[in-house]
RNA sequence: GCUCCCAUCGUCUAGAGGCCUAGGACACUUCCCUUUCACGGAGGCGACGGCGAUUCGAAUUCGCCUGGGAGUACCA
C-alpha cells in the first residue's frame, strides 16, 4: 500500500467553519490511524472573497483544535507551495496537455451566450448542459473570435474522456463511506477548467494540486460528490492515478437547513469566544457520524484515532444540537485543573475588578462556582456578589426571602452571633450547621434559614456554597451586607 | 425541473436475517442525595417513514412511494 496522504483544503472566504473542522478531524484521524501525512492547502483562487484575516483564522483555529498539519503554507513541505494562488504558473502546463491530447478545447462563448443557453434550457424544462458549440471550431473561426477580442476559456470534454476510459457513459466509483456511487456522464456539461482570465477553476486546480501533492485519499463533504465524477475524468485524462474518495454527510442546523449565521455560531473561533473548549467541540463533532464501539463518548483525539475506521462513518447527514455539545463542554470543564480553569476564566471576568481578590480568594471563588458551568462565559453572571462592597438584591431574593419575618429574624440573630465567629472554613462550617440546627428546633427549615443569609449576602436565592462565599467575601463585608438587609 | 446522496427514539447513534418485547448517549421526566442552584446516583418516557417482494423468519436484502439533503457557475 502506498503512503497515505490526506488533506484539508479550506477556502479562506470565511472563518474556519465547524463543518470544515469536522472534515479536517476525520482526515487527521485517518492519517493518524494509517501513519499517513495530513496536509493543509489554502484554496484562495477566488481573490475577491479571500482575506488574510480568514487565512489567519483558519490557521489559528486548526491549531487550537490540535489538528496539526505535516505540510502546509507555513511549515512548507516537499510538494509546495501550499497556497493555490502561488501555484498559478503550474496549471497552464496541464491545460496544454489536455488540449494536446484532445481532452479539452477552447470556448469563445460570451457570458451572454451562455446565459441564453441556460434560459433556453429552463424554459424547456430541460437540464442545462453546455451545448459544446465550441468543441469543433475551425482554426478560422477561432481566429475570427480572437480578432473580435474574445479570450477563450478552456473546457474539458466529458465525452472524450468517458469514451477513452469507460465503456458506458454511466461511471462508478467506490466511496469509502457511501459505497458504490454512479453518475451518467452525458448529463455533465463540458465544464470550464481554465477561465478566460487565465486562472484555473476549482475542479481543475484541485485535481492538479491533489495529484502533484500525491494525495491518496480525499475525505470531504458530500456536497462534492458531483465534482468527484468530473475530477475522476480529469485524473484519467491526465494519466494520473485516481485517489480514493470518502464523502461525509453534512452537518445541518436543527431546522435541517444548512448551518448558518442565523443559527448562532458557525465558526470554531466563535465557539471559543462563547466559552466552548476546543477539545469538547472536537469530541462533539467527531460523534456526528462516528460512534465508539465501547460506548464511551468522551475521549481524546488519540483515543478516537485508535478505534477510528473510515468505513464505519455514517453516510447520512447529522444535525448540530447544542444540548449534547453543552453537556460535553460541561464535562470537559469539570476535568480542568483549578489552575487551568482560573486562567481560562479570566477573559470572561473582565467586567470585575479581580484585584479585589487575592489568589487564595480567587481560587476559592472559582472552586465554589465551577460546578454548574456549561460554558466558560457562564462564570460572568455567576459571581457578581463576590465583588464590590454592596450587592444588588434581585427581586425574588427581596420579596420571597428578605421581606419575610422569618428571614428578618434569622438575620438579626446571625448578625449578633456571627460577630464572635472565627472566620475559618472549618469553623464557619460548624457554626452554620449549629445555626441551622438552632432554627430547626424553632420550626424553621434548614434551607429557609440559609436562604435568609444567602439573600442578604449575595442578593440571590441560589448560588455557590455559603461557607465558601463567606470565606471569600470576608467577615466585614458579610456583616455589612447582613445588617443592610435588616429593616 | 433534472441528477445524485440519505432514511432507527426529539437529537447523535448501536444494529451488517433469528442474540431486538431494538442497546447506549444528550434532552425531557420521577425519585434519592443536599444549606440553594447544580453535580452525582437509581428509574421512566421515547424510534426501525409507508407499501409491496424475497425468506420458515427482516430494522437488517430488493423494488416502489414519501420525506430530507446536496449538486446543477468562467464560486470554492
Amino acid at each position: 500500500m502506498s503512503d497515505v496522504r490526506v488533506r484539508i483544503a479550506p477556502s479562506p472566504s470565511g472563518n474556519l467553519h465547524v463543518g470544515t473542522a469536522r472534515t479536517a478531524l476525520f482526515n487527521f484521524l485517518y492519517a493518524k490511524k494509517t501513519g499517513g501525512k495530513f496536509i493543509l492547502r489554502i484554496e484562495d483562487t477566488d481573490a475577491e472573497r479571500t482575506s488574510q484575516a480568514y487565512i489567519d483564522n483558519i490557521f489559528d483555529s486548526l491549531k487550537a483544535l490540535g489538528l496539526n498539519w505535516d505540510e502546509g503554507p507555513d511549515v512548507g513541505g516537499e510538494y509546495g507551495p501550499y497556497t493555490q494562488s502561488e501555484r498559478f504558473d503550474i496549471y497552464p502546463k496541464y491545460v496544454q496537455k489536455l488540449l494536446d491530447d484532445g481532452f479539452a478545447y477552447e470556448c469563445f462563448c460570451t457570458p451572454e451566450e451562455l446565459e441564453a443557453e441556460k434560459e433556453e434550457a429552463t424554459k424547456n424544462k430541460k437540464p442545462y448542459v453546455y451545448s459544446k458549440r465550441c468543441e469543433n471550431l475551425t482554426d478560422e473561426q477561432k481566429e475570427q473570435f480572437r480578432k473580435e477580442g474574445r479570450k477563450p476559456a478552456i473546457r474539458f470534454s466529458i465525452k472524450k474522456a468517458q469514451e477513452a476510459f469507460y465503456d458506458n457513459p454511466v461511471i462508478h466509483f467506490t466511496d469509502m463511506v457511501k459505497g458504490d456511487l454512479h453518475q451518467d456522464t452525458s448529463l455533465i456539461g463540458d465544464f470550464v477548467i481554465m477561465k478566460s482570465n487565465g486562472s484555473p477553476t476549482y475542479n481543475f486546480a484541485v485535481v492538479i494540486d491533489d495529484m502533484l501533492m500525491k494525495i491518496s485519499h480525499i475525505i470531504r463533504g458530500e456536497d462534492h460528490i458531483s465534482n468527484t465524477f468530473k475530477q475522476i475524468l480529469i485524473y484519467k485524462a491526465l494519466g494520473a492515478e485516481v485517489p480514493e474518495f470518502g464523502h461525509l454527510g453534512m452537518i445541518l442546523a436543527p431546522d435541517r437547513s444548512k448551518l448558518s449565521k442565523r443559527h448562532g455560531a458557525t465558526a470554531v473561533s466563535e465557539f471559543v469566544e462563547k466559552g466552548y473548549l476546543t477539545d469538547a467541540l472536537l469530541n462533539f463533532v467527531a460523534l456526528l457520524g462516528w460512534a465508539p464501539a465501547d460506548g464511551v463518548e468522551i475521549r481524546t483525539v488519540d483515543e478516537i484515532a485508535k478505534d477510528f475506521n473510515i468505513h464505519e462513518l455514517s453516510a447520512s447527514n447529522s444535525i448540530f444540537e447544542y444540548d449534547k455539545l453543552n453537556w460535553m463542554n460541561s464535562q470537559y470543564i469539570k476535568k480542568l485543573s483549578t489552575e487551568d480553569l482560573k486562567e481560562r476564566l479570566k477573559p470572561f471576568l473582565t467586567k470585575y475588578d479581580l484585584s479585589e481578590l487575592n489568589d487564595e480568594q480567587y481560587t476559592r471563588m472559582i472552586n465554589a462556582t465551577r460546578e454548574p458551568l456549561t460554558i466558560l462565559s457562564d462564570i460572568t453572571d455567576a459571581v457578581p456578589y463576590f465583588f464590590g462592597e454592596d450587592v444588588e438584591i434581585d427581586e425574588e431574593a427581596q420579596t420571597k426571602v428578605l421581606d419575610t419575618d422569618t428571614a428578618q429574624d434569622v438575620l438579626k440573630t446571625f448578625v449578633d452571633m456571627a460577630e464572635d465567629w472565627e472566620w475559618t472554613e472549618e469553623n464557619l462550617h460548624q457554626k452554620l450547621e449549629d445555626f441551622r440546627t438552632m432554627y430547626k428546633e424553632k420550626g424553621v427549615k434548614a434551607k429557609v434559614t440559609m436562604w435568609a443569609i444567602r439573600a442578604a449576602v449575595t442578593g440571590r436565592t441560589c448560588g455557590a456554597d455559603m461557607v465558601q462565599i463567606l470565606m471569600v467575601i470576608g467577615k466585614d463585608k458579610t456583616m455589612k451586607r447582613a445588617k443592610k438587609a435588616i429593616k
